[in-house]
DNA sequence: AAGTGGTCTAGACCACGGG
DNA sequence: CCGTGGTCTAGACCACTTG
């Protein structure tokens, strides 16, 4: 592999646009150009800013637009690295399917870890989504998913722990919360109502997702039904936005225009 | 209106958590517990760094998170004020309703500014979208549309110019591209892919949304067929991260089930 | 002119990773 | 130990808004 010359990166000072999103600007391209992909490692802060003529904070932050976009990893103690990519699919906004047998479909090697599995009591909000009274027990459970070893989502389930009693001795980790309740429960869902939207992670969100607190979310929350207005399942997953796209494909169908938009929260 | 005493505020400078970000939580639940909802003034970024006996660049960063937040809104020469959330919501990944056509179900009020229209060649990209040679003369048209005033989304769009000659005299102000397509050229969309993601605005684009570079967009690229295999659009759209939700209700429909992913690429 | 956020500097100390 | 990124400071100049 040929050295790669970062001296000819430079900017002009002169111009009034910030200095670092020129230095930002110049690097990405040196980096388009050169077709760096796996883990190249970029020259350290403090020389970047002796070759930009600029101050090491202003290189920092300069930096941190790359991050945001994905474009490289910063790692204390080591250095800054171009990474690659890789965008995991879900097929999603138009089928009933969860987001662990998204994930099979796709073929990718994944992992779950349970966060969390307890029962608690519903605060006003997760109660009316489910349609109970306040203070009702439910099931919380929060799982962490992973696409070759990295986070990709993080979800968190609740449904009626008197209508599902032994939900929590079940294998979260080699099923899918959907193939529980239709085997064990008989209760297959056959309708889901979806909410995205794009978010801040909070510290502890993006610290189960190791994404700086700067990088945004997917947040897509869901209800679930088994009948026409049984509701079994409300859940909320964030995604993270650098890794993730959701697809979807609608085809023509008379009886599904027209009757959507029913109570959208202008918050 | 009783008056705020920002006095109250403070962080503890012992703690291994980074003050811009201690700083930026004092100020949300400032702002929560006092219930600020529309155009309070924060004090200046002078001000706050005495308060937080911080300096200056150190508030800045942490008022940089509040707006990354969408909780505040920084102008220049005037203060940071904070912001009244509204969401504009979309029902959108369930019908084959175009953008416009959302709009106007939600009932709120918007407008419609032509950015461009022209005719260019297809890049290798978009002509391979439309299934058109590359090189194709195709219709390009862009598109601002507010809510309120607002800038809410951008929206790009690609057609085969051969197959609508004189698309560009239709006024796209007062119709939706859909309903054009339909009543004039007989080309109802029955079918439609879509791919959403999370980016990062251009400089054009942030400008055009009026938003800082660092507020994330969700960007949803589509393709509209008229009968099965025959393209007729292909379009990108970028949406203001902050102000939008896209919907979605999925009901059980067996012919929909399992046919899903062809080709997702693994960018 | 005064007040505000936008940006930059030069230098500093820290925590982490690796030799 | 050294090199790295993470963070912070004190002070500065600029552009923009308002009076």
């Amino acid at each position: 592999m040929a050295e790669l010359d970062w001296s000819q990166l430079s900017i002009d000072k002169g111009k009034p646009i910030p200095r670092y999103y020129q230095v930002s600007e110049a690097l990405e391209k040196f980096i388009e150009r050169n077709d760096l992909a796996s883990g190249v490692k970029l020259p350290s802060e403090e020389h970047l800013a002796e070759l930009f003529g600029v101050s090491r904070p202003t290189i920092n932050k300069a930096v941190q637009l790359l991050m945001e976009k994905s474009l490289v990893r910063k790692v204390r103690g080591k250095g800054t690295f171009v990474i690659q990519k890789k965008l995991v699919p879900f097929v999603f906004m138009q089928d009933l399917t969860s987001l662990g047998e998204s994930l099979k479909k796709s073929g990718l090697p994944f992992t779950t870890e349970v966060i969390e599995a307890k029962k608690i009591q519903a605060s006003s909000f997760i109660a009316h989504n489910l349609m109970l009274e306040p203070g009702s027990l439910v099931v919380y459970l929060k799982r962490l998913r992973r696409v070759e070893g990295e986070p990709i989502f993080v979800g968190e389930s609740y449904l009626s722990a008197k209508r599902f009693p032994d939900l929590l001795k079940h294998d979260f980790v080699s099923q899918t919360l959907y193939s529980i309740l239709e085997k064990k429960y008989r209760l297959p869902i056959v309708k889901a109502k979806r909410m995205l939207r794009v978010v801040k992670p909070s510290a502890e969100d993006a610290s189960l997702l190791e994404i700086p607190l700067s990088q945004p979310l997917i947040k897509l929350d869901g209800t679930a039904y088994s009948w026409e207005e049984s509701v079994v399942l409300y859940s909320e997953t964030k995604f993270r936005g650098d890794r993730v796209t959701l697809t979807s494909t609608v085809s023509y169908n008379p009886r599904t225009i027209g009757k959507s938009d029913e109570k959208h929260r202008l918050v």
